[in-house]
RNA sequence: GUGGGUGUGGCCUAAUUGGUCAAGGCACCUGGUUGUGGCCCAGGCGAUUGCGGGUUCGAGUCCCGUCACUCACCCCA
């Protein structure tokens, strides 16, 4: 066992894996900007309040599930748990409902939650953020689900479909958990303990509850859809006939409802299989009331977070190939002082060249071992350069793939390898 | 937080079920070629078998504890 270990849930990711990452987030920022989102980056911390206020006190990731810590000042600070809470406030700080409406900003990084690690499931993770303020119109719900959709269709993930629900909102909401909490406390004593707390806590949540004792009971509950008000019946039609007409599959689920407060009108997630016992991809929704209750102007506002973690496992479970990583085409190899010298400068003027270049190191080495070397990087040319070359002003340049050699004059390596790589 | 599984060199695996066996493969380094890679051959580096304790004449192998990793529950990315 190495002395020193990643703290639990937390990832190493290899040069190997980097192809993966770099092409899952080229994707991501190039179809954003494709669809007009400019990037905002956030700090990686906020202070608590702002997560703790817009999550809500009762959920887990508020809970139990924050990286909370007091700075040197005694600040009360808490590592993101998710991007929403934390551009909502930068949205109001630096007063961008005044420019364009809406704004459509994205964000990638890092996000941090103190769950048990499992398959599909880290302390640290990266999300890709997209975020629609100042819009109650559906076709931005509709951008939002597009946008993430797209995203797995580049990627090579097929076959996906939307988890799709309205949750109705202050006005329509309010009613139907009344409802659902009076169906279930005329069998209380039929449910789980967790819903005996749930029923007080967030009512909706039993909903999601997967115990078997409260199955059956689930199956007569009474369903939001029939309880929306006309405004959030009619904005949740709008966004399913969008999905109809750009052939985005979803499927209703009217016992989705999402692990955070803030949500009203549009939830919804995409599953896939292979992650372990994860099955979400992403998850987003509506919060018009968001942005009013962190003491901005009140605006309504839609957004999605994708697990990029869950991506790279998909695609490397799908064999979908990553991007090429781009590494130098040329090796130097030197024998003797004098030609190391020269090399030192040839390293120099091919990189000013534009020409990626690898340099042999160490002093004594033969040059059965700086060849291997070139071997082992891949390199496409190995340049020699012995005392023998350099009186004669030349190099010895090994086409490696060929397995042949050309004489090239100093004065015209850089030229003549620039013709050849790149 | 709760439960299950696992823990041998950088990686993968072995050790006749307590008796010199800590072995093999991959990788790495050197040499076979006084200046030529990939294949081959030879050699080499590298592990107090996660840690601590116990049983025993003797433990990688049994027991206890502990730590770590991992999977799962809750919930999510």
């Amino acid at each position: 066992m190495p002395t020193y270990q990643r703290p639990p849930g937390t990832l190493d990711i290899l040069p190997e894996d980097q192809p993966y990452w770099s092409r899952v987030r080229t994707h991501a920022i190039h179809l954003a900007e494709l669809a007009g989102f400019e990037r905002l980056d956030t700090p990686m911390f906020e202070a608590t309040e702002v997560f703790a206020r817009s999550i809500g006190q009762g959920t887990d990731v508020v809970e139990k599930e924050m990286y909370t810590f007091l700075d040197q000042g005694g600040r009360d600070l808490t590592l993101r748990p998710e991007f929403t809470a934390g551009v909502v406030r930068a949205y109001i700080e630096n007063g961008l409902y005044v420019e364009v409406s809406p704004q459509k900003l994205f964000s990638i990084g890092p996000t941090f939650r103190y769950d048990r690690p499992q398959a599909g499931r880290y302390r640290q993770f990266t999300q890709f953020n997209a975020e629609i303020l100042g819009e109650q119109d559906p076709a931005a719900d509709l951008e939002i689900m597009t946008l993430v959709w797209d995203l797995y269709a580049r990627l090579g993930l097929a076959d996906l479909e939307f988890q799709l629900n309205s949750t109705g909102c202050p006005r329509c909401r309010p009613a139907y958990v009344e409802g659902l909490r009076a169906y279930y406390e005329d069998h209380s004593d039929h449910i789980c303990d967790d819903c005996q707390r749930r029923l007080e806590q967030s009512p909706l949540r039993v909903l999601d509850c997967k115990a078997e004792a409260c199955q059956p009971l689930l199956e007569r509950a009474p369903r939001i859809q029939n309880h929306l008000c006309e405004e959030c019946a009619q904005h949740f039609a709008d966004l399913r006939e969008g999905l109809d007409l750009l052939e985005r599959r979803y499927v209703l689920n009217h016992r989705l409802v999402r692990g955070l407060d803030y949500y009203t009108k549009t939830v919804f997630e995409v599953w896939a299989a292979g992650i372990g016992a994860q099955s979400a991809l992403c998850g987003g929704g509506r919060y018009d009331g968001l942005v009013g209750l962190l003491g901005g102007p009140e605006t309504p506002g839609v957004g999605v977070a994708v697990g990029l973690e869950r991506i790279v496992i998909l695609m490397k479970e799908l064999g979908v190939e990553p991007s090429a990583p781009r590494t130098p085409e040329v090796f130097l190899a030197y024998l003797g002082e004098a030609p190391r010298r020269r090399s030192l400068m040839l390293m120099d003027e091919l990189r000013r060249g534009d020409v990626g270049v690898y340099l042999a190191m160490g002093r004594e080495r033969g040059l059965r071992s700086q060849l291997r070397e070139a071997d082992k990087r891949a390199a496409r040319y190995t340049v020699i350069l012995g005392e023998v070359e350099l009186e004669r002003g030349k190099a010895t340049v090994r086409d490696m793939k060929a397995g042949d050699q050309a004489d090239v004059d100093l004065s015209l390596l850089v030229t003549w390898l620039r013709e050849r790589v790149g």
